[in-house]
DNA sequence: CATGCCATTAATCATACGTATGATGTTTGA
DNA sequence: TCAAACATCATACGTATGATTAATGGCATG
């Protein structure tokens, strides 16, 4: 069951990185589909269903005569796997780390809460992904990867749809946290503590103290983040807008 | 800028209606692409840009002698206006509404403390909206849509591009709420105070006090939601005999 | 100012061939 | 003998090509 990488997959990964990468700014053209086909070598065929693709995804429109217009960010679907993957491949812009971080700070301890009044949440699991990270912090296995599993747990045990479907998002946003080596050792062992009240509280089906937990969680954990932020993070491309300032406490 | 309906559009539609309406099941497989432009009356390559529409929207997966393969509704984009208006036109599940209710009340009251601590905050949108709302209690006027926009603005004004993202799905959110007659003229009058405080708090730039009288103000009106919410819900399909529509040939 | 022609570019069709891939059948070697 | 390795086949998607149709903005024309 070997993954084939097809024209169309190449063809959709080529446009879509000119287009987060900057190269063709929103609300702007695109080359018509005959010359797209003549760059990447692929038929006029490989390129049509390419954009089909990318107009499913909100980066672009197509209207005859007018070609393909470059959407702005807003109308992407921002929670897609791939276009995340897309626009972490490109570059980690302040803005965007920003966001990602502060929208998990929201959503999250709400998650907590749900998962706590959910009577069929798998408590075996989240104990377990706590027992890993315990034992990752004393050196034997992954910290990052049983982080991940704690954290996707509780959305997954949330019983909430829209919730469950945050998992990759999620994910990327500890992804990122792990790439800019906020979370050491140090930080690791000192954090978890915080991470079994958040697992005692919805094992013991107590949403109002998992929401706490998971609130107190984050919050040690964003200074750190926020912090590194400005120096690791590229400038903005193009058009040079005002960067937004930093947000405040959420 | 007229829009036009391409076969390709129609082709989609009726394909996501298959699938939402429960037609096809979860794990199985769609007819081949050629049987599915002879039902339609268009040709291979109309079905197969529309698959690439519906895969990228994550419904279908589609391999190589396999072919075209129903995808549980967890790997579908649940924050796309498409998925959700489809989700919308094939009937109410209670599990559905519930869980949008509940991530609506989950966010919301975040992104009112965001929009409260966004320096850029639109302030005088936000209190038209109220004022609207207020002379549409009076009989002046469409509740239903300056509502909206008060809730519109917050999302927008939170300043994060996620949240932003999540206003089509807030939007149908409301537009159940009010499509089940939960909000009369009466509930109307009765939370506009609770509004008047959500929006003293962010023009007032007080996060806290914003995500508080959000909470307030939405928890009021959750319980009639859950209440009768019961009633109106259709049971799950139990798939009688197709009604398919085959498109119509120029 | 209205209108009809025109160039542009996507939309669609029909057809043909390429090619992973699972299923099936066949050979081989211990 | 039997199982593992190998060869063959049918299937449905993957890609290419060329022709035709049809919106649509712009421009020349009245």
């Amino acid at each position: 069951m070997a993954l084939l990488r097809t024209r169309h997959q190449d063809a959709v990964d080529v446009i879509a990185g000119w287009i987060v990468g900057g190269r063709f700014a929103a609300d702007t053209a695109l080359p018509t589909e005959d010359m797209i086909g003549i760059q990447l070598g692929v038929s006029r065929t490989v390129v049509r269903e390419a954009m089909r693709t990318l107009v499913a995804k909100g980066m672009v429109t197509v209207r005859r005569r007018h070609g393909t217009q470059v959407q702005p960010v807003d109308s992407w679907s921002l929670f897609d796997p791939q276009v995340v993957a897309w626009r972490l491949a490109s570059g980690l812009t302040r803005e965007f780390i920003e966001d990602l971080i502060h929208f998990r700070l929201g959503i999250e301890p709400y998650a907590a809460g749900l998962a706590a009044a959910n009577p069929d949440f798998p408590a075996e699991a989240l104990d377990l992904s706590f027992r890993r990270m315990a034992t990752a912090v004393e050196g034997d296995g992954s910290y990052h990867e049983a982080d991940l599993d704690f954290h996707k747990t509780i959305f997954l045990g949330s019983g909430n749809q829209f919730l469950r479907q945050l998992v990759p998002l999620m994910a990327n946003a500890l992804k990122v946290s792990f790439s800019l080596s906020v979370i050491s050792m140090d930080t690791a062992r000192s954090s978890l503590p915080m991470h079994r009240d958040v697992a005692d509280a919805i094992i013991g089906r107590d949403p109002a103290a998992a929401r706490a937990a998971l609130t107190k969680l984050i919050e040690a954990a964003r200074e750190d983040i926020l912090e590194v932020l400005p120096q690791i993070t590229r400038e903005e491309r193009v058009d040079g807008e005002g960067e937004r300032l930093p947000l405040a406490r959420p």
